[in-house]
This record gives C-alpha cells, sequence and structure tokens, in this order.
DNA sequence: TACTTTGTTAAGATTTTATTTAACGTTTTG
DNA sequence: CAAAACGTTAAATAAAATCTTAACAAAGTA
C-alpha cells in the first residue's frame, strides 16, 4: 500500500463530495438561496456538526460570512445548533434528511406566500368596496372595480389550497398520500 | 356624479391593483424571481395580453428590460405568447390560473432539482466506487468512501419522491389528492 | 429594393448585493 | 478583575446583477 496512491484517493474523495455540494448549491440557487449559502449547507451535510471557524476553515471565507450564512440557512431549519460536550464555541448542524429539508422549506415559503397575499388581497377589497359604495363615480368606474374585485375573490381558493399544502407538507401528512417509497407493481 | 371623484376613484383602483402586484412582485421574490420580473408578471395579470411597447409604457422601463423580463417568465410558463388579430408586433399573456402557475412553476423546478443531483450523484459514486476498487489504499480511506457513498445512496429515495411529486403536480393528480375545494364538514 | 418597424444583443453605467476588515459587546477563563 | 475568546454588528470594499442607451438583425411594407 502506498502512501501516495492514499493520498490521492483522499484527494478524490473530497472531489467527489465536492461534485454534490455543487450540485446542492445549485439547487438552492434554484430557489433563490445564494449559493454561498448552498456551498455551506452542502459542507455541512458531509461535515457533520461544525462551529464557525470550522466552517471558515473549510471554506476558506471569513467568520462574518459564516455567521450570516448559518442565520439564513437557520431561516427555514436548514441548519440548527446543537450542542458538542466541552465545546465553548457554538455548533451546528446540517438538516441531512431531505424529506424533513423539504417539509420545512417549503410549509414555510408557501405559509409566507399565503399570508402576503392573502392580506394584500383583503387591502385592495377593502379599497375596492369604499369605491362601489360611493355614488358619484361613473358606472364604468364602479364595472371595474367590481371586476377587480372579482378576479381577486377568485384567486382566493387558490391561497386556500395552498395553505392546506403547506400544513400537509408541515405535518408530514403528504407521505402518507406520496408514499415515500413508491408502491410495489401488484402481483397476478 | 363628478369627474373629479370619479378620477379619485380610478385611481384608487390602480392603486388597489398595485398592493396586489407587490405582493405577486414579492412572492416571485421569495421563489428567487427578481422583483421587476413580478412587477411585470402582475401588471399583465390585471392588464390581459400586452405588446413589449404598452409593458414600457406601463411600468416606465425600457424594452430590452421588457424582453428580457418576458423571457424569464416564459421560462417557466408564467407567460405565453399570443396572437392579436392585425397586430404586427408580438403578444404576450400572463397564466391568470395560479393553479396553473403553480404546476408549472415547481413541476419545472424540481424535476431540474431530481436531474441535477442525481447526476451529481451517479458522478460522485463512479468516482467512489473507482477508490474502493483500486487496492493500494488504506482501510481507512476505504471506509470514508464507502460512507460517503452510503450517504448519496440512502439520498436517492428522496429524489425518486420529489420525481414523482413533479410528475402528480404537472398532471394535475394533485388535485384528486389534495382537491382544490375543501371537503366540507359530514353531516349529522 | 429601400425604408420602417420590431425585437434582441452588446456595451456601458448604475444599483444592489455579497464579502471582508475593523470595531464592539458579551461571555468565559486564568 | 484583567485578559482572551467568541459572535455579531458596522463600515468599507469588491463583486454581481440589473437597467439603459446604442447598435444590430430580422421581418414587414411601400
Amino acid at each position: 500500500m502506498s502512501d501516495y496512491k492514499d493520498e490521492q484517493a483522499r484527494e478524490s474523495i473530497d472531489n467527489a463530495k465536492d461534485l454534490v455540494i455543487d450540485s446542492l448549491a445549485e439547487t438552492m440557487d434554484i430557489y433563490g438561496v445564494t449559493r454561498s449559502a448552498g456551498t455551506l449547507y452542502g459542507t455541512m451535510y458531509f461535515e457533520g456538526d461544525m462551529t464557525l471557524d470550522e466552517m471558515r476553515d473549510k471554506l476558506g471565507m471569513s467568520k462574518p460570512s459564516m455567521s450570516t450564512g448559518v442565520k439564513r440557512l437557520q431561516e427555514f431549519n436548514a441548519v440548527k445548533k446543537t450542542f458538542r460536550r466541552g465545546q465553548r464555541k457554538h455548533t451546528y448542524v446540517a438538516e441531512r434528511d431531505f424529506f424533513q429539508f423539504f417539509s420545512n422549506f417549503f410549509s414555510h415559503k408557501w405559509e409566507r406566500e399565503v399570508n402576503l397575499n392573502l392580506q394584500a388581497i383583503r387591502s385592495a377589497q377593502d379599497q375596492l368596496s369604499a369605491i362601489m359604495e360611493s355614488n358619484d363615480i361613473s358606472a364604468e368606474t364602479y364595472n371595474e372595480a367590481n371586476e377587480v374585485y372579482e378576479v381577486l375573490e377568485n384567486s382566493k381558493p387558490y391561497y386556500y389550497w395552498l395553505q392546506r399544502m403547506a400544513t400537509m407538507i408541515r405535518s408530514g401528512e403528504i407521505f402518507d398520500i406520496v408514499p415515500l417509497h413508491p408502491p410495489e407493481n401488484e402481483q397476478e
């Protein structure tokens, strides 16, 4: 057994990891998370729990970057704070269960979408109602207000549906419906 | 009926629309689509089909911005090209059915995630297999390669699941499972 | 075929976002 | 209690994305 070959092999393992780390980073980029936060997540995914200094060493970036990166990932529970015995530094661990990651991520985003838009719709409809109730407006203006009101009203079922989706995913109920493992083909 | 009040009412309608347009733009921002593309979408959502020049006038931006914005929205079928009789200019229309929008958007993104990562995993595993098959490596290195290999292998069920989710959403099958309208409570 | 009109690409300018260095406050430790 | 370690915030810098003006190419019209 040659030490040279062994070292080469270790490099190759790191290379294989990097392939996946990059892919995870690009995945997060798809959903609007910065590539650098994605790289951080990918690194933690393989490394297990890490301190900010360990992240800094691994990624060759500054500590404040690690701090803000971790913070951003925490927003949707992609990383959690952990306790490492006899360690003064804070340690963080990446969520390694992608199903859990998916649940955290999309329930969070979808709920945000629902709340944001339902609130905007509510405000807009209030405003439109006020217009329609006023007397000194033309029929044309009334109709336009009414039309917009109805368009908004008709969009509500979507948000209610999305809320149900978010709830099902957050609770894990979705996995009863779309099972983790595909159903086997029926035997004759 | 005073013309002044009517004009005021019209402004108020536009204001109500803007509230929702901003909210749609912020929604798209959540998912990593730029706010300006989101604003464009929101505008088209209310306006119906538009030419690039109409968009430019409405948003007070340059035509190339409109062109690239439309292009970006087309990537996930948020807008489609339409034909307006006797119109030489191209016209575009926003997808107004949010269920359809959701289907287009997430099936597109999820399929991209699946393909991206499964391919990276495949490459990484090939590389790791080659290492494990080589003779001149330490037991420790072998074990590390094997460990990473297994971690990747264990992540595959997630991607297969996500592919099924994407397929269900693209096909509309999801709406059989999570209905558009919530089931009524049973009568006693 | 020459002249418009339309949409896109290219280059430059501007703005926004990300990253780093430096400073600060807090906690721990000798 | 002083000194050091740690994490975060602030300010400055660097990098990236966006937008505009200008040039170009393609299609349509006279």
